[in-house]
DNA sequence: TCTACTTAAGTGCATATACACATTAACCCT
DNA sequence: AGGGTTAATGTGTATATGCACTTAAGTAGA
């Protein structure tokens, strides 16, 4: 690990700042394409995942999200409420399986190409190369970020 | 600009929802550091814009910030009530020129190495390599979406 | 077996985010 | 001056986010 550099920085540098700000930007373009079928990105991946990883409980599915387990929590409340995923019991009872149901699985199925288009949009725009340091460099991020 | 690749991903690989994962995971670091000052990371940004750029109107500050500006109106209210910021009156009456009260500023100066700690912490865990890569990434990325 | 600890999940509260729409003031042209 | 357009901002509604705290259920040890 580099030695840290004394600090000498003002917050318009602020790593969390432009973080936050790109994680903006790019939320809006991939909400914008999947507005169609009524789903936000943040709950395309919810939904994702859920088909995906067959029936899981909260607190696992909130490990792979690396979302707070609170936050999946209301999250989940829309796609409840509407009837793309349902709780199912499991041996443990304080444990909540979630499972997509058909109507989710077919609007899944239905915003992928929605989301493809988003997601190519972006690369485009971006390049092959800044795609490729972007992504490394955010997986590296939260990696080395994971202990703190 | 090089070449989309013919997309053939899966959602876990969304830009998207890595920025997205990254950006909760720093932004929570922060967070916790600034919590003596009772200022969320968010705050510290709009406070800090507001501090060194003077009087400035919503519109632009919204520019500044890369953030939605009706979300800038809201992110204010508490920054208004609790006296940290103000409004003044400016020529143009559909106008509201923001400014740091004396307390804001006060509160922003307390927090500022706080911050600082912050960020030397984030950036000692990423090492000097990728945390210039990871900014050169975020800035190209920032550039290159702009337009879309 | 009873109690203490641990684990899985929900709630209260406050803030952050953004789209569609509403409002008011400035401006420009005839 | 009057009328249409543009510009700056706020509101309604809905979701996202996370900390502190609570509840309920499983588990292990005396």
């Amino acid at each position: 690990m580099s030695a840290p550099a004394p600090i000498r920085l003002s917050p318009a540098e602020c790593t969390c700042f432009r973080m936050r700000g790109a994680a903006r930007r790019v939320s809006q373009i991939y909400s914008r394409r999947l507005a169609p079928t009524g789903l936000k990105i943040s709950q395309f991946s919810v939904l994702g995942f859920v088909a995906a990883r067959g029936p899981i409980a909260i607190g696992q599915l909130a490990e792979l999200l690396s979302t707070d387990r609170t936050t999946l929590t209301r999250n989940l409340r829309p796609l409840l409420s509407s009837g793309l995923i349902e709780r199912a019991a499991s041996g443990d009872k304080r444990r909540h399986e979630l499972v997509a149901t058909a109507a989710g699985r077919a609007l899944f199925k239905r915003a992928l190409p929605l989301w493809a288009e988003a997601e190519q949009e972006v690369r485009a725009a971006m390049g092959t190369k800044l795609t490729a340091d972007l992504h490394g460099a955010l997986e590296r991020s939260m990696e080395r970020l994971g202990a703190l």
